[in-house]
DNA sequence: TTCCGACGTGAACAACGTTCACGTGTACAT
DNA sequence: ATGTACACGTGAACGTTGTTCACGTCGGAA
């Protein structure tokens, strides 16, 4: 990756940070980077490939281990998979929005995604089911997390809306539990 | 309501199947209805307020019964809630992004909301977790209808997707009712 | 020295939402 | 019949957006 590309990136993650999403232009990240918005088209094709690539960047934090723990009971790893995807998320101004631009889940994610499947599966839970429950999971945290960042400047303290983001989370979980024998 | 905005809101409504949320123009739609842009602008003040009365609409078809049952048993309800929820959403192209844009809940649903709360509370869910479902399913069928429309045209034939949905729901039912004495 | 590649400029293009002074026509009251 | 009020639409413009392109500049390698 060119030295730019990567400044680029960088410089456009803090903008998102201070501006939001729909504040982000090219023409303001230019100036930010002391260019025109032009020449932002030499590292980038488009502005979605920006985005892309912000996206790519934060799901995927160098030098960072893989948040969910890769062993251990299903409902713990299942916990781990949404806390940690809206975590993601909470990191920065507008981050669910911002992943949601994405569509390419990556072949790592979905190497996750089956390997987290097969531990429900050997833990009892039926296979559509553990599939189910996955797909349920990430539903959830996605529709929970756009609602919570949409809702302007955090009407509810963090603490208040983590208690109902876990009140939800461990209703699905213990509905899996339910499906076992 | 006058004859002419009715019109405009009919055709944007039409427009918006046509061409999806982003086609969506105001100088589109004007063309469609044979004027120029600025003219939409005596009907409604902004294209937001536009779509505001375009949720509105489709949220409340004139002339049709509230869908959920206001009454029997509280996982039912629940159900209604969900299914009735996601049926609006797929009613038309976009449909739960378009809902997304909105956020004044509107006095008659948090009536049925509370309604819905008290239900569960009855039926001897905890109060908090009876808060803590209704959230959490609206959450679901938001995050799942959300990524189901975004997924272009349809990569799976409806039934199946029905059948992933009321999975999902099934199992955030079940773990309401793992809360029951 | 020459050449090349990375980088940036400046001006433009099409499309967007929005505004505004200015025209119509129709209906109703005088 | 005349005047007036109102609903509706025009046409042109403004500022903003993403994007393109011919043209520069500058540093390092051949």
């Amino acid at each position: 990756m060119s030295q730019r590309r990567a400044q680029v990136l960088q410089a456009a993650i803090e903008l998102l940070d201070e501006v939001g999403l729909d504040g982000l232009t090219m023409r303001l990240l230019a100036s930010r980077l002391g260019v025109r918005a032009g020449a932002l088209y030499r590292h980038y094709p488009s502005k979605q490939a920006l985005l892309d690539a912000m996206v790519a960047h934060l799901v995927v934090p160098p030098g960072e281990a893989v948040p969910p723990p890769l062993d251990g009971p299903w409902d713990e790893r299942l916990r781990g998979l949404a806390i940690g995807t809206r975590e993601l998320m909470l990191a920065h101004r507008d981050g669910a929005r911002l992943m949601s631009t994405f569509q390419n889940p990556g072949s790592e994610a979905v190497a996750f995604y089956h390997d987290l499947i097969a531990t429900l599966a050997a833990a009892g839970v039926p296979a559509d089911t553990a599939a189910a429950a996955v797909d349920t999971v990430m539903a959830y945290v996605n529709g929970y997390t756009t609602e919570e960042q949409a809702r302007s400047v955090a009407t509810q303290p963090r603490e208040f809306r983590d208690r109902a983001f876990r009140a939800g989370l461990e209703l699905i979980i213990a509905g899996v539990r339910a499906s076992l024998p």
